[in-house]
DNA sequence: GCGACAG
DNA sequence: ATCTTGTCGC
Protein backbone atom coordinates (compact mmCIF):
# COMPACT_ATOMS: atom_id res chain seq x y z
CA UNK A 1 0.00 0.00 0.00
CA UNK A 2 0.92 3.66 -0.60
CA UNK A 3 1.92 5.06 3.02
CA UNK A 4 1.12 8.43 1.62
CA UNK A 5 -0.90 10.78 -1.11
CA UNK A 6 1.70 13.56 -0.25
CA UNK A 7 3.46 14.12 -3.64
CA UNK A 8 6.90 15.12 -2.08
CA UNK A 9 7.84 15.37 -5.90
CA UNK A 10 5.39 18.15 -6.49
CA UNK A 11 5.63 20.03 -3.38
CA UNK A 12 9.76 20.47 -3.85
CA UNK A 13 8.82 21.54 -7.84
CA UNK A 14 6.11 23.73 -6.39
CA UNK A 15 8.78 25.36 -3.83
CA UNK A 16 11.44 25.80 -6.57
CA UNK A 17 8.67 27.78 -8.60
CA UNK A 18 7.53 29.69 -5.91
CA UNK A 19 11.07 30.71 -4.82
CA UNK A 20 11.06 33.07 -7.68
CA UNK A 21 8.93 35.27 -6.19
CA UNK A 22 10.34 36.03 -2.55
CA UNK A 23 11.14 39.60 -2.16
CA UNK A 24 14.33 39.95 -0.77
CA UNK A 25 14.96 43.90 -1.39
CA UNK A 26 12.27 45.68 0.46
CA UNK A 27 12.77 48.19 3.02
CA UNK A 28 10.36 48.19 5.41
CA UNK A 29 8.80 51.12 6.82
CA UNK A 30 7.53 51.98 10.12
CA UNK A 31 5.92 49.00 12.62
CA UNK A 32 3.14 49.17 14.49
CA UNK A 33 2.25 45.43 15.33
CA UNK A 34 3.90 42.11 14.92
CA UNK A 35 2.16 38.27 14.79
CA UNK A 36 4.14 35.39 15.53
CA UNK A 37 3.14 32.02 14.67
CA UNK A 38 3.12 29.04 16.29
CA UNK A 39 1.83 24.78 16.14
CA UNK A 40 1.10 22.80 18.71
CA UNK A 41 0.18 18.94 18.05
CA UNK A 42 -2.02 16.40 19.68
CA UNK A 43 -1.68 13.61 18.06
CA UNK A 44 -2.88 13.67 14.34
CA UNK A 45 -4.60 17.36 15.45
CA UNK A 46 -2.63 20.69 15.22
CA UNK A 47 -3.40 23.65 17.17
CA UNK A 48 -2.27 27.04 15.21
CA UNK A 49 -1.75 30.25 17.26
CA UNK A 50 -1.63 33.48 15.54
CA UNK A 51 0.08 36.21 18.28
CA UNK A 52 -0.89 39.88 17.65
CA UNK A 53 2.17 42.27 19.83
CA UNK A 54 2.26 45.88 19.84
CA UNK A 55 5.49 47.16 18.67
CA UNK A 56 8.23 48.12 20.18
CA UNK A 57 6.45 47.41 23.48
CA UNK A 58 6.15 43.78 22.27
CA UNK A 59 2.93 43.31 24.32
CA UNK A 60 0.38 40.50 23.51
CA UNK A 61 -2.94 42.14 22.20
CA UNK A 62 -4.72 39.92 21.00
CA UNK A 63 -4.80 35.90 19.56
CA UNK A 64 -6.07 33.42 17.97
CA UNK A 65 -6.43 29.81 17.88
CA UNK A 66 -7.23 27.29 14.99
CA UNK A 67 -7.25 23.53 15.46
CA UNK A 68 -7.60 20.51 12.76
CA UNK A 69 -6.71 17.46 11.72
CA UNK A 70 -2.77 17.23 9.80
CA UNK A 71 -2.73 14.99 7.28
CA UNK A 72 0.33 15.81 5.78
CA UNK A 73 3.45 14.33 7.58
CA UNK A 74 6.39 16.64 8.18
CA UNK A 75 9.46 15.89 5.86
CA UNK A 76 12.24 18.56 6.53
CA UNK A 77 12.32 20.83 3.37
CA UNK A 78 8.82 20.51 3.20
CA UNK A 79 7.03 21.86 6.65
CA UNK A 80 4.84 24.14 5.20
CA UNK A 81 2.93 22.08 3.18
CA UNK A 82 2.03 20.71 7.30
CA UNK A 83 1.85 23.54 9.54
CA UNK A 84 1.08 26.67 6.78
CA UNK A 85 -2.46 26.09 6.19
CA UNK A 86 -3.42 26.01 9.96
CA UNK A 87 -1.10 29.17 10.57
CA UNK A 88 -2.85 31.04 7.33
CA UNK A 89 -5.58 30.25 9.30
CA UNK A 90 -5.11 31.76 12.67
CA UNK A 91 -3.31 34.87 11.24
CA UNK A 92 -6.47 35.62 8.63
CA UNK A 93 -8.93 35.79 12.05
CA UNK A 94 -7.25 38.08 13.65
CA UNK A 95 -8.91 41.32 13.20
CA UNK A 96 -5.97 43.05 11.91
CA UNK A 97 -3.51 42.80 9.27
CA UNK A 98 0.38 42.88 10.81
CA UNK A 99 3.34 45.09 9.43
CA UNK A 100 5.70 41.84 10.33
CA UNK A 101 5.04 38.03 11.10
CA UNK A 102 7.32 36.36 12.54
CA UNK A 103 7.37 32.10 11.54
CA UNK A 104 8.91 29.27 13.65
CA UNK A 105 10.70 27.43 11.60
CA UNK A 106 12.94 29.03 8.13
CA UNK A 107 12.62 31.50 5.34
CA UNK A 108 15.03 31.28 2.80
CA UNK A 109 17.84 29.88 4.76
CA UNK A 110 15.97 26.17 2.33
CA UNK A 111 17.22 23.84 0.22
CA UNK A 112 15.03 25.57 -2.56
CA UNK A 113 14.84 28.85 -0.91
CA UNK A 114 11.76 28.47 -0.01
CA UNK A 115 10.89 27.81 3.77
CA UNK A 116 7.68 27.75 5.43
CA UNK A 117 8.29 32.16 6.72
CA UNK A 118 8.66 32.76 2.75
CA UNK A 119 5.57 30.43 1.88
CA UNK A 120 3.39 32.27 4.25
CA UNK A 121 4.77 35.74 3.75
CA UNK A 122 4.21 34.75 -0.17
CA UNK A 123 0.54 33.88 0.43
CA UNK A 124 -0.63 36.42 2.59
CA UNK A 125 1.46 39.12 1.15
CA UNK A 126 3.12 40.38 3.92
CA UNK A 127 6.37 40.95 5.20
CA UNK A 128 7.98 37.90 6.81
CA UNK A 129 10.88 36.27 8.71
CA UNK A 130 12.02 33.07 9.93
CA UNK A 131 13.50 32.30 13.17
CA UNK A 132 14.53 28.38 13.88
CA UNK A 133 16.20 26.81 16.98
CA UNK A 134 18.19 24.75 14.27
CA UNK A 135 19.88 25.01 11.01
CA UNK A 136 18.30 23.57 8.23
CA UNK A 137 20.77 24.40 5.23
CA UNK A 138 23.10 26.64 4.42
CA UNK A 139 26.73 27.56 6.33
CA UNK A 140 27.70 29.54 8.97
CA UNK A 141 30.32 31.79 7.87
CA UNK A 142 31.49 34.74 10.74
CA UNK A 143 32.26 37.89 8.46
CA UNK A 144 34.55 40.67 9.56
CA UNK A 145 31.59 42.71 10.69
CA UNK A 146 31.81 39.79 13.26
CA UNK A 147 28.01 38.73 12.81
CA UNK A 148 27.73 35.31 11.81
CA UNK A 149 25.72 34.91 8.54
CA UNK A 150 23.60 32.15 7.02
CA UNK A 151 25.12 31.46 3.45
CA UNK A 152 23.32 29.57 0.85
CA UNK A 153 24.95 29.19 -2.52
CA UNK A 154 27.13 31.82 -2.10
CA UNK A 155 23.45 34.41 -1.38
CA UNK A 156 23.76 35.53 2.25
CA UNK A 157 20.29 34.92 3.23
CA UNK A 158 20.51 34.92 6.98
CA UNK A 159 22.31 35.10 10.05
CA UNK A 160 22.64 33.35 13.87
CA UNK A 161 21.33 35.85 16.27
CA UNK A 162 22.70 34.62 19.65
CA UNK A 163 20.17 35.65 22.64
CA UNK A 164 20.70 34.92 26.53
CA UNK A 165 23.19 32.40 25.78
CA UNK A 166 21.70 30.12 22.87
CA UNK A 167 21.67 30.62 18.98
CA UNK A 168 18.55 31.16 16.72
CA UNK A 169 18.39 31.15 13.37
CA UNK A 170 17.09 33.66 11.45
CA UNK A 171 16.27 34.66 7.75
CA UNK A 172 14.04 36.31 5.07
CA UNK A 173 11.15 35.23 4.72
CA UNK A 174 9.25 37.98 1.92
CA UNK A 175 9.26 41.36 1.48
CA UNK A 176 12.22 42.75 3.49
CA UNK A 177 16.06 42.81 2.93
CA UNK A 178 18.81 41.61 4.51
CA UNK A 179 19.84 45.44 5.91
CA UNK A 180 16.22 45.96 7.15
CA UNK A 181 16.05 42.18 8.89
CA UNK A 182 19.36 42.74 10.65
CA UNK A 183 17.89 46.27 11.74
CA UNK A 184 14.84 44.91 13.26
CA UNK A 185 15.65 41.22 15.01
CA UNK A 186 17.52 42.69 17.94
CA UNK A 187 13.60 44.66 18.93
CA UNK A 188 12.12 41.31 19.16
CA UNK A 189 14.24 39.97 21.40
CA UNK A 190 13.03 40.26 25.55
CA UNK A 191 13.41 37.64 28.08
CA UNK A 192 14.14 34.38 26.59
CA UNK A 193 15.78 33.30 23.56
CA UNK A 194 13.62 32.89 21.30
CA UNK A 195 11.60 36.50 19.96
CA UNK A 196 8.66 37.37 22.30
CA UNK A 197 6.12 36.84 19.26
CA UNK A 198 7.27 33.09 18.84
CA UNK A 199 7.47 32.94 22.51
CA UNK A 200 4.04 33.74 23.45
CA UNK A 201 2.59 32.00 20.52
CA UNK A 202 4.48 28.67 21.64
CA UNK A 203 2.93 29.50 25.17
CA UNK A 204 -0.21 29.76 24.16
CA UNK A 205 -0.21 26.54 21.77
CA UNK A 206 0.92 24.38 24.63
CA UNK A 207 -1.36 25.77 27.20
CA UNK A 208 -4.37 25.03 24.78
CA UNK A 209 -2.81 21.67 24.17
CA UNK A 210 -3.30 20.52 27.71
CA UNK A 211 -6.84 21.59 27.71
C1' DG B 1 26.92 4.58 -0.46
C1' DC B 2 26.98 7.72 3.90
C1' DG B 3 25.28 11.51 6.61
C1' DA B 4 22.02 15.54 7.37
C1' DC B 5 17.56 16.65 8.16
C1' DA B 6 13.15 23.45 10.51
C1' DG B 7 8.81 21.46 13.40
C1' DA C 1 6.71 18.30 17.27
C1' DT C 2 6.04 14.74 21.27
C1' DC C 3 7.11 11.04 24.93
C1' DT C 4 8.75 12.42 30.41
C1' DT C 5 11.16 13.10 36.79
C1' DG C 6 14.35 14.56 38.68
C1' DT C 7 18.17 17.20 38.38
C1' DC C 8 22.33 20.22 36.97
C1' DG C 9 23.26 25.02 36.15
C1' DC C 10 22.66 30.28 36.11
Amino acid sequence: MTSSRFDVGRAKELQEVLASRVDKTYEIGSINNVVGLDVAYVKDVGIAVAALLNYPQLQLKEYVVVEGVVEIPYVPGLLAFREAPLMIKAYEKLGHDADLVVVDGHGITHPRKFGIASHIGLVLDVTSIGVAKNLLYGKVVKYADGVEYIVVDGEVCGLVYRWLGKNTYVSIGHKISMKSLMKLIPNLYKNHYLPEPTYIADTISKKFRRL
